[in-house]
DNA sequence: ATAATATTTTAAGGAACTTTTAAGGTTTCT
DNA sequence: AGAAACCTTAAAAGTTCCTTAAAATATTAT
């Protein structure tokens, strides 16, 4: 599960954080509404956990624009105050749950995996990693139609995040196991997909490991 | 007359309550979603109004739960918001009707004792998605009458909204599932729908997914 | 029943996009 | 430097899709 929490207490947040992943969450960070609302904006959430008083814009105001543009994303409202007032608007703005603020960090996990298990029904159309969302259904990587076969290359790497594949691995993959050693293949759609991984301005990026063949990892990795 | 109103806004629920009661309609009341879908279930109610942001259940999850149980009891969605996409929903899960908030309860009332005097079984007559409404009695798109083939693929397209759907399925839907591999069939009614929303102006529009099929979605959207 | 009208099928050219192929250029390693 | 691995590009070949219009069929009105 990976999810995005909007908090402007650094100390809290990563307390939070810390416990989080240690229960297996993964969690995007923002530190203010703005920011949280460019990141809340892409559908590689299960959940956006949205404290009220935020510098920039407030949680409610960047609840109520995600609602508006359609955005579904179940959200978790925090807030310091204990004010029914907030809870009601948050409520009525489309928040899917509530914590008064001091929470433990047991009941906001607990509140999330709740959150998340509703939805049963539909199976996984999105595969992300850093700023990429791939959909399989209609084969858009972050929107961007792909071809079929950069759709299957680019799944093929989300699919292994930060390891290495083989040229034959991607050959056998994408073209079939028959596939004739064309080697060029591969490296003519790595080629076109990097282009549009620039296109989208993507932190990350398709490494090559000379000899052994293509890495997917986030710019600022090693 | 007997009715079930789900809100969760108190002070609000207690006015409605009161001006229904002295009009003569016995009301009971329920705080969330989920007692809301428990006292629903019950045969004793001639009506039932929804709100759409509830805790716990949306009033989107109670009606569809509902329906999905093959009960029948008419239906007033309530949306804080005045969003056509709510309303939308809401008819299309089988509201029987919708009122924006605010509203005077008087109206309230007064839908009430017209839905009531409605017979009770009328079946889904209209799909609708974005600013499409497709009345399947006669085959009217926005209006705009269709022909059977035609019909047929925006039916199928709108039941499936921002879903791909491929030529085959839409062959097999529309023309029998016998029907031999024509493509082109789907291709040219696809051209003549496009035409057609085009005249309407609709922001809806049929993307195609080359290799895969066709999508209907929201001109604004992904 | 016949004509007028509408719908569906068929067909074909061409537009748009994908994949393959090939060739020359760059980087990396020894 | 030389070789191997890799990158990039673009033209050629291959597909899929769009559009149109005429032919065939069905429907409706007279």
């Amino acid at each position: 599960m990976r999810i995005l929490y909007v908090e402007d207490e650094k100390y809290l947040a990563d307390a939070v954080i810390h416990v989080l992943e240690k229960s297996g969450i993964s969690v995007d960070y923002a530190e203010d509404g703005e920011e949280g609302l460019n990141l809340a904006v892409k559908p590689i959430y299960d959940a956006i956990v949205l404290d009220i008083m935020l510098p920039k814009l407030s949680g409610i105001d960047v609840l109520r624009d995600l609602r508006e543009r359609g955005i579904k994303t179940p959200v978790i409202m925090l807030s310091a105050l204990s004010q029914v007032e907030d809870k009601i608007k948050g409520l009525n703005y489309g928040a899917d749950d509530y914590l008064a603020k001091p929470f433990k960090t047991a009941e906001l996990a607990a509140r999330l995996r709740a959150l998340v298990r509703r939805p049963a029904l539909k199976p996984e159309t999105v595969i992300s990693y850093s700023d990429l969302y791939y959909n399989l259904e209609d084969r858009t990587l972050n929107d961007l139609a792909l071809s079929e076969k950069e759709a299957n290359i680019i799944e093929s790497l989300l699919k292994n995040p930060e390891h290495v594949l083989s040229k034959e691995y991607l050959l056998s993959h994408v073209w079939g196991s028959d596939a004739s050693g064309e080697d060029n293949y591969v490296e003519v759609y790595i080629s076109y997909l990097r282009k549009k991984l620039e296109k989208l301005k993507s932190k990350a990026k398709i490494k090559t490991i000379r000899g052994l063949g293509y890495k997917l990892c986030s710019k600022n990795s090693s």
